[in-house]
DNA sequence: GGCCGGGGCATTTTT
DNA sequence: TGCCCCGGCC
């Protein structure tokens, strides 16, 4: 332990140290805050605390894989495993499943992405023959998302003079009825949406004193990272959960509050000493990570926010270069201009394109730049756009799932009764709708038993109905004994949905059939490396509730080999960091954005989104702006963002210093997109067929050797790389080792499915 | 049931 | 300007 915290510096040490009461750890930018969490986790695992009595909370898979990870290196992958670390929705959602009975659910209940939710709102306002362009679904969406992060139940909404009032106003009086539809709806369905995975959990515990009492005792330390990101709800379970041994700490930067368009309050994290007047505030303010003439920089912007905790961020790196400011005429000419001085500063200063960022307001901007890019062969890529899991073919195979897991699912099956086409249209599926509505039952209930609700439908319709029923009822029985992957070889199979896709011989045609191919390589290596580490959990119940969690980050593959400049959009660049950050469209009305202009509060948001995009850099930024744009389709002429005047000029370097070269038209290995391969039909149910797990666990007999393995081996795995064999166990099919590896700490494998070889 | 064309519209998106 | 959604038509 003590070489532990030597690796930490004083500041850093403190924060780790105490952990007696409510903390709150002030991390500025840079200042190694994922280090410090993952050291005070490994510190109360060190003096003995069971990884089951910490509860370690972030926003995201990505941060939580990470720091698991860190802290398998330290303590053993075992260990780390026992953490419960996560999301708050995986972790809250695994509480609810435990507990649904307790709040009139059933424990497979699936997850509606908020494309589903959208899809239902949207189906609720047109059902009450709403005009949808007085309620637009997707600002009743976020409405209802905001009232949910509120505490609000559609009972409390309906009561809530204030809500009801305010709707009245904006001529939306049947706001209420639309919330208290489609939270019915959801519960028939089986289903939550995001928003309700935090607030069921709210209701669980303070409807249930004896499960909160239960929570309280095995979360004896909890930690949150990102808090300035929480929202009510969120806020309000960690409360509730801490209210007695009060051993919180809570990590983040109220500089980086950029999500409060979806509904994070930065007031949590600038009244956490209110809310826990005993607290103690810990300062990170040594930015490792840029030069001080960005950190300093960036200070004298922040410093122009009113809502903010005071602190003083420093860099002891060397001094740097100023922020350089490039004026263009157009927008044209600036995609051009930054691809220019990416191919100069990468020739005269030996950069790699990955050292290149560049960061937009918004979307829209990345095409200008991926054309300049193109043009004179800079390999690039762009994030941001449709994630894996939300494209339609995916989301097709997936929806079948979801059905064999949990039938009464609206949207899933709404989605793909019809699909591939089976004869029964809108017509039919709104009398199963209506019925259902009635009845206050599902959707599935009724087409299981449309001679129970006098469904008025031929007998054509009837046999239709009952062959989809038989459809998905095989499947549901098929799920008993095959794994995710095998159900999911079945469903393609069966159901003929990459034959119809044959049919397409487009390019997007193709790359639909590239991603099924994908989707099913996923599940392979879902199912063959759980059953590797001997988890039995390989059921498609437990894959939904993983990818129905899962974003577009997740499924990013980190190709190390891969040498592109990056494209995002600055609110995906949090957390990242790059030698050389591109900030782009520094123009008003663009950034900050035009809908913000006269509101101060969400001014002050755009300018923390600039301190984000500042901070981002190791050695240089360069801020551009065009004096001319074509924006929703007119040339316009804009004027220079009013936060290049918030920056102090003494670090600025301004246009007329700034000299642009023509590019040389010299080729860089502009890397292809790799063609998709084929898959013929019948290849996922017919090859690669996984063996059946043993879940046997008697023989705990140790052996110093088995097979040709020794103990001492050293092995090399196809996935977590060299590693050492520390103990061998069991017998035949149950015999496992234990293996430490370099970098990923130990992992028990069952040999059976180990995929490594001797390296000696 | 699928395709085409017109109209409306257009931030940011950790789950 | 471009995309997406819906509605109408085949």
């Amino acid at each position: 332990m003590e070489q532990l915290l030597q690796q930490l510096s004083k500041s850093q040490q403190e924060a780790v140290l105490y952990n007696e009461g409510p903390s709150l750890i002030i991390a500025g930018a840079g200042s190694g805050k994922t280090r410090v969490l993952t050291y005070k986790i490994a510190y109360l695992l060190k003096n003995g605390i069971s990884p089951y009595n910490i509860l370690a909370l972030t926003f995201t898979n990505k941060a939580a894989r990470e720091m698991k990870s860190r802290i398998a290196q330290i303590m053993g992958e075992d260990i780390a495993r026992r953490l419960w670390m996560g999301t708050f929705h995986s972790l809250f959602s695994r509480i609810l499943r435990r507990n649904s009975d307790k709040i009139g659910f059933r424990s497979d209940f699936t997850v509606y992405d908020s494309q589903d939710s959208r899809n239902l709102i949207k189906a609720i306002i047109k059902e009450c023959c709403l005009d949808d362009k007085i309620y637009k679904p997707s600002t009743i969406q976020s409405h209802i998302s905001r009232v949910k992060n509120a505490l609000i139940t559609p009972k409390n909404y309906t009561l809530d003079r204030n809500l009801i009032e305010m709707d009245n106003q904006l001529k939306r009086g049947r706001t209420h009825e639309i919330y208290t539809t489609y939270w019915n709806r959801c519960k028939t369905s089986e289903v939550m949406d995001f928003d309700d995975l935090l607030l069921y959990t709210y209701l669980l515990f303070d409807g249930h004193r004896e499960i909160l009492e239960q929570y309280r005792n095995q979360f004896r330390f909890i930690m949150v990272d990102e808090y300035q990101d929480t929202n009510q709800v969120q806020h309000a379970i960690v409360r509730l959960l801490a209210a007695d041994h009060r051993r919180v700490c809570v990590v983040g930067d109220d500089a980086q509050s950029i999500y409060s368009f979806r509904g994070a309050y930065i007031g949590n994290i600038l009244n956490f000493r209110e809310t826990y007047p005993e607290s103690k505030l810990f300062k990170l303010e040594q930015n490792y990570r840029s030069t001080q003439m960005i950190v300093n920089a960036a200070n004298s912007l922040i410093r122009k926010n009113k809502e903010q905790i005071y602190k003083t961020v420093y860099s002891e790196k060397i001094q740097g270069e100023k922020i350089k400011v490039i004026r263009t005429y157009s927008d044209y000419e600036e995609g051009y201009n930054v691809a220019s001085l990416i191919t100069e500063m990468r020739m005269l200063r030996q950069y790699e394109y990955k050292d290149f960022v560049i960061l937009y307001r918004t979307n829209a901007q990345s095409r200008i730049f991926e054309e300049a890019l193109r043009k004179i062969n800079i390999p690039y890529k762009i994030y941001g756009g449709l994630s894996f899991y939300q494209r339609k073919e995916i989301k097709d195979v997936i929806a079948y799932m979801r059905l064999v897991i949990n039938p009464n699912d609206e949207e899933a099956l709404k989605r793909i009764i019809n699909y591939p086409a089976r004869g029964i249209g809108d017509t039919t599926l709104n009398k199963i709708i209506a019925a259902a509505g009635i009845h206050g039952v599902s959707l599935w209930e009724i087409l299981s038993n449309p001679q129970d609700y006098n469904l008025n439908i031929n007998s054509g319709t009837a046999r239709k109905l009952s062959g989809f029923k038989e459809l998905i009822n095989s499947f549901r029985e098929n799920n008993t004994s095959m794994n995710v992957y095998e159900l999911g070889g079945s469903i393609i199979e069966t159901v003929g949905l990459l034959s119809e896709l044959y049919e397409d011989k487009t390019p997007e045609g193709l790359s639909h059939i590239q991603n099924i191919n994908e989707l099913m390589n996923s599940l392979y290596t879902f199912v063959s490396s759980r059953m590797e580490e001997g988890n039995t959990n390989i059921y498609t119940g437990d894959f939904l509730a993983e990818i129905s969690l899962l974003t577009d980050q997740d499924t990013d593959k980190e190709n190390e080999n891969v040498n592109y400049v990056t494209m995002m959009t600055i609110h995906s660049a949090k957390g990242l960091e790059f030698k050389n950050v591109f900030v782009v469209g520094l123009e008003e009305n663009l950034f900050p954005s035009e809908r913000n202009r006269d509101k101060p509060k969400e001014m002050e948001e755009e300018r923390r989104l600039f301190y984000v995009a500042i901070t981002r850099a190791e050695e240089n930024v360069i801020l551009t702006y065009a004096k001319n744009r074509f924006s929703k389709g007119e040339f316009i002429t804009t004027n220079p963002s009013r936060f290049i005047n918030d920056i102090d000029p003494e670090y600025l370097h301004l246009p007329s210093d700034f000299s642009f070269k023509k590019p040389n038209n010299k080729i860089f290995g502009f890397e292809s997109d790799p063609r998709p391969n084929f898959v013929q039909p019948g290849y996922y149910t017919n090859q690669r067929k996984l063996a059946q797990i043993e879940t046997d666990k008697s023989d705990l007999i140790t052996h110093h050797s088995i097979g040709n393995l020794t103990v001492g081996n050293t092995v090399k795995h196809e996935r977590f790389g060299i590693g050492k064999i520390i103990e061998l166990s069991g017998e035949k099919e149950n015999a496992k080792a234990v293996i430490k590896f370099e970098a990923l700490g130990t992992k028990q494998l069952l040999l059976k499915f180990a995929k490594f070889e001797i390296v000696k």
